[in-house]
DNA sequence: GACATGGGTGTTACTTTATAACACCCAGTC
DNA sequence: GACTGGGTGTTATAAAGTAACACCCATGTC
């Protein structure tokens, strides 16, 4: 994700996709779990369950227990809004709520952004060797570490 | 993996090859090294560092620290000899030490056990999609559930 | 043999991440 | 108004991982 972008864009239209798809689905966004939501998506970068804790307490002055954000959490993920990076322990905002989840992620080391991508080809190599094993595949998990391009061109 | 082979047989190669492997490198495949590797492998399911740490402690009336763990369990994933599954945080013995290790695995949701591929078209296209993006990838991580052949065989 | 060196291990304490159990509240319904 | 069920608050606890520091022991050097 270039480092130059109107963020707060990215911010306002998850928050409307997120209102448009729960009411749709009957599910309720109700004001702590879209500001979880909120919190969230920040940033690009994944963001740990007890960061989005401290920045209820910081930010809204609300002292949270951990299970206030995780059950948040779980909610946004079941709704496929959130997706949870398991090689970081973290969270990040989905970029197309809606649409199939493969749940394929670029993470930069340098910069911690986490760009999800849907990569068709990666989904069908993934589902040709599930297959040719006869394993049936239920969820899978690609996490890419590496480097970004922007911090690429400017190293260090 | 299928649940009928000779187990022991696995273990005893995997043993084996680390021996070859470390002495090549000058790497000090230690008696605690060895001997948690060895736990490592006691079955194709991933094993947490604290179910190795029980292990130790029962089976060889050793009580251990944490750290004492992972600081083998560190070594055993520099040297390849052991992979971390990212999706479950626990270890899993490599099926093919020395060669290239891209870390694909088909994890089952009924038995557990975790099935290291390396799939040269799920590389490919990783790669391909990392590239189309400016990507550099570093370390891919493919962790996908489901449900095994012998599981989907005798359901339940 | 005495001595420094460095990697491996032991010990204690601590941080981070995640869940269990149970009570309460409040909107919607009959 | 009472019933119901999902959402939230509270307290306590489990699981996973790390920091700091001392000790040991094999190796190489003087
Ligand atoms: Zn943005
Ligand atoms: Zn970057
Ligand atoms: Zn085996
Ligand atoms: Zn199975």
């Amino acid at each position: 994700m270039s480092a130059l972008h109107d963020h707060t864009h990215c911010i306002a239209d998850a928050l409307t996709r997120a209102d448009a798809l729960c009411a749709e689905r009957g599910a309720r966004l109700t004001a702590l779990r879209r500001r979880v939501l909120e919190l969230v998506w920040s940033s690009h970068r994944p963001r740990g369950a007890y960061a989005i804790l401290e920045d209820l307490s910081q930010q809204d002055g609300k002292a949270a227990a951990p299970l206030t954000v995780y059950r948040a959490l779980e909610f946004l993920v079941e709704q496929g809004l959130v997706h949870r990076i398991e090689s970081l322990n973290a969270y990040v905002g989905c970029a197309a709520p809606g649409d199939v989840h493969s749940g394929q992620f670029l993470v930069c080391e340098a910069c911690g952004d986490a760009a999800e991508i849907d990569d068709p080809g990666v989904g069908a190599a993934i589902d040709a060797a599930a297959a040719g094993r006869g394993f049936r595949v239920q969820r899978p998990t690609v996490e890419v570490r590496g480097l970004c391009k922007s911090c690429q061109e400017k190293p260090r």
